[in-house]
DNA sequence: CGCAAAATCATCCTTTCGGGTGACGCGCGC
DNA sequence: GCGCGCGTCACCCGAAAGGATGATTTTGCG
């Protein structure tokens, strides 16, 4: 029987654990029965005897009660307090676009596109056929898109889109 | 009386609910004892009264204190350090020109002059103003680095001399 | 539904690019 | 000196790119 993730292990600990204070409690308990019953036998019988020993089993079930409160939870704690954050600053994985950017230019999703095909060293001709739409349907969007970012030749549009994060 | 900061807050708030489950832990002692008084007299008196009583006693006491031991620390929980461990993964380093295949395709430098201007999105027109030679030259340099890339545009030029690492 | 944005296609025109070819000068090494 | 690599410049021509404008269809949304 294996527990491969952490939590598990945690939880096999924890119950371990808290069998044992259990048993530990329950024979406490027993010994302090039994001392009653042998303190019954051998001191005298006082008024309120009951009260004092309900009493005294009261507050000694009650310290070890708060005892292993604090025990039970002392462990959870423990696992709780190591909460280690990893905040990855820069991450040269995956690119993201500038959605924000792209928003505030105006740009659609369909330009965006374009541009990006543009940026791989294609033609208006090959962009037409990848996205099986016209050649003059491509120019219509490249000039749109150039018109957008300020460019005036696609190299220039490549430049910029890169430098605002709209493509890789 | 007001308490501007959290911490200080937390800390009355922490004291006055010990306290009061103090009070509520004597309380309920008291109703307990008064019960088992009352029971003494009603009930018939019956052999090992005492253990039952006192295990009765034990029980109750014994689960409000694990309730209050766990209540107790549950406060402390609340002010678990978190550790936020920043991890830097790639800082953007500098540019280093292939030189290897910079001479392994033959680009000379001016070729190479000319191809990081054209990938700064200029003209063939501007490209030759910056650099003080006529257009025709700037044409004919980026024939040939085009050539040696084997791009057939300038876009392609450009994305290809990126791959190869010629420019940044 | 009706509107607006987006996407589509077209036409005309100008500019830019790219290919091809040829030529000239300069420095360097054989 | 001669060849060679490099940089320079010129001309021509076709292709590609870019600008301007208009129109139609599709699509998303109130």
């Amino acid at each position: 029987m294996t527990f491969p993730d952490p939590p598990a292990a945690h939880i096999r600990t924890y119950n371990f654990r808290m069998r044992k204070h259990v048993l530990l409690y329950g024979l406490l308990g027993g010994v302090l029965i039994a001392g009653l019953k042998f303190i019954e036998y051998r001191w005298l019988v006082v008024e309120y005897s009951v009260e004092i020993y309900g009493g005294l089993v009261a507050a000694v079930f009650a310290s070890a009660g708060i005892w292993l409160g604090v025990r039970l939870t002392r462990r959870t704690r423990q696992t709780e307090t190591v909460v280690v954050r990893e905040v990855v600053v820069a991450a040269p994985t995956k690119f993201v676009c500038d959605q924000q950017k792209l928003v505030s230019l105006g740009i659609t999703p369909r330009e965006r596109e374009i541009l990006g095909l543009i940026a791989e060293g294609l033609s208006n001709k090959e962009i037409a056929a990848r996205v099986f739409v016209s050649e003059n349907t491509v120019k219509t969007h490249s000039s749109r898109v150039f018109d957008k970012l300020g460019a005036r030749r696609r190299t220039q549009a490549v430049q910029l889109a890169k430098e605002f994060r709209l493509i890789p």
